[in-house]
DNA sequence: AGCGTAAGTTATACCTTCTAACTAACGAAA
DNA sequence: TTTCGTTAGTTAGAAGGTATAACTTACGCT
């Protein structure tokens, strides 16, 4: 009789995870050798030994694998920055780092999360930008902390409109602790990463003959500060 | 007789400009709602009133039609650079202002600047390269420019191996009288655009219910000293 | 006036996404 | 244990894409 089952997911839903599973690291693996164009469920069902509309059992379509790739890839990368920020040497440039580390290691990866959503209005967008939020999430998080032992670094918000909106933004997503200079600072930080880290990525230093390396060592708080001068 | 001939290019030779000029503008417009995934030889054709595969005869294929897009994209970027260094109010700040408003003009052009070439050897990436140099030249004359005026925005290159890649940058492109910091410089002011920029056109600070005008207001002097600190 | 070249045509091979209709098999419940 | 619904797979096929081949028309230079 029902001994030890482990009451959990059946065993159909475990296989059903199973080949999303293998799909989706099949799917990764055209991504980072091709780009999006590359990404085909029919080539990835043949890989899979099954036929081209098996898929479709377990995607809605190809925009949809993607979208899950694109979440998956956001909730990687706020891992790693929590990931970052749990260990010793406190402040920013842990942050700094693992954000650089995590979108070199996986540029095609990276790439995904900047893909906008297509113009008009697209049935994945509220899904996309809720994922976006957990890595925006941590990276506001470490300024706050940071702010704690190191005040300096929040910026006073000088433009109203922008006072308000970052409030609206804070209040909105239950971060009523949070100074609106925190907001800003994370995404003055995000920005300044962002652009070394795309230019990085794709390859505009590299043909240039420059190793971006140094462009990272700048004082974090020194950048936040004449970022929002 | 050969009346007035314009000695120029014949009647078959201006057909010819001419159906590639319309080809890339349909190309353009697919490229505005749909993204580089939505573009497409085949419909292009459709829409000018030709057949498929007519436009083999002036686009050996897809790829070299999006390359030129994208080496004219540069041109364009470059060229409203120029004007707006040569419009009165001196300094970064016009610079940084034609960078943004070109951008969000054109956001599906400005994407496509940074299409890294598929990974691999593409026997496009030197035409992109050579293109993209023309828009960098752009912004290291402002630097220049800027600096003999005043000269504390041009950074000290405190890496020894940054400066010796930034020298060889300099000479191997001709710009044999541009100091190494007016490179660096040129590159932070670079990736700060883009940062701003890219999380501009891509929606993240509107997701976030930010207006990011105040972050392009910041001193660009001191943006370029924290980012190369 | 004629001829070579360029520009268009259709046909075709092969890829893609995705729907429709059908079949096999799994697993839970009678 | 046997039944029966759900699920996962199948093939067929429509619609559309890239790109090549082979053929035909017609432009424009000599």
């Amino acid at each position: 009789m029902d001994q030890d089952r482990p009451a959990g997911p059946g065993l159909r839903d475990r296989f059903r995870a199973q080949v999303r599973e293998e799909t989706k690291q099949e799917a990764l693996r055209q991504l980072a050798d091709g780009g999006p164009a590359a990404l085909s469920l029919n080539a990835i069902a043949k890989h899979l030994g099954v036929s081209g509309p098996a898929l479709y059992r377990y995607f809605a379509n190809r925009d949809s694998l993607l979208t899950e790739l694109i979440i998956d890839a956001y909730h990687d990368l706020a891992a790693a920055l929590d990931e970052a920020r749990r260990r010793p040497p406190g402040g920013l440039r842990p942050l700094v780092r693992a954000y650089r580390a995590w979108a070199v290691a996986e540029p095609h990866r990276y790439r995904l999360l900047f893909r906008a959503p297509l113009p008009g209005y697209d049935a994945h967008a509220e899904r996309l930008v809720e994922a976006s939020r957990l890595a925006m999430r941590v990276v506001v998080d470490v300024v706050v902390e940071v702010a704690r032992d190191f005040p300096p670094v929040l910026p006073a918000v000088r433009d109203d409109r922008l006072a308000a909106q970052l409030e609206r933004w804070a209040r909105r997503h239950d971060l009523t602790d949070v100074p609106t200079g925190a907001g800003l600072a994370a995404t003055a930080l995000w920005a300044w990463l962002h652009g070394l880290v795309s230019l990085e990525i794709e390859g505009n230093f590299a043909s240039m003959g420059l190793d971006p390396a140094p462009l990272y060592d700048a004082d974090p708080a020194g950048v936040v500060a004449a970022l929002t001068a």
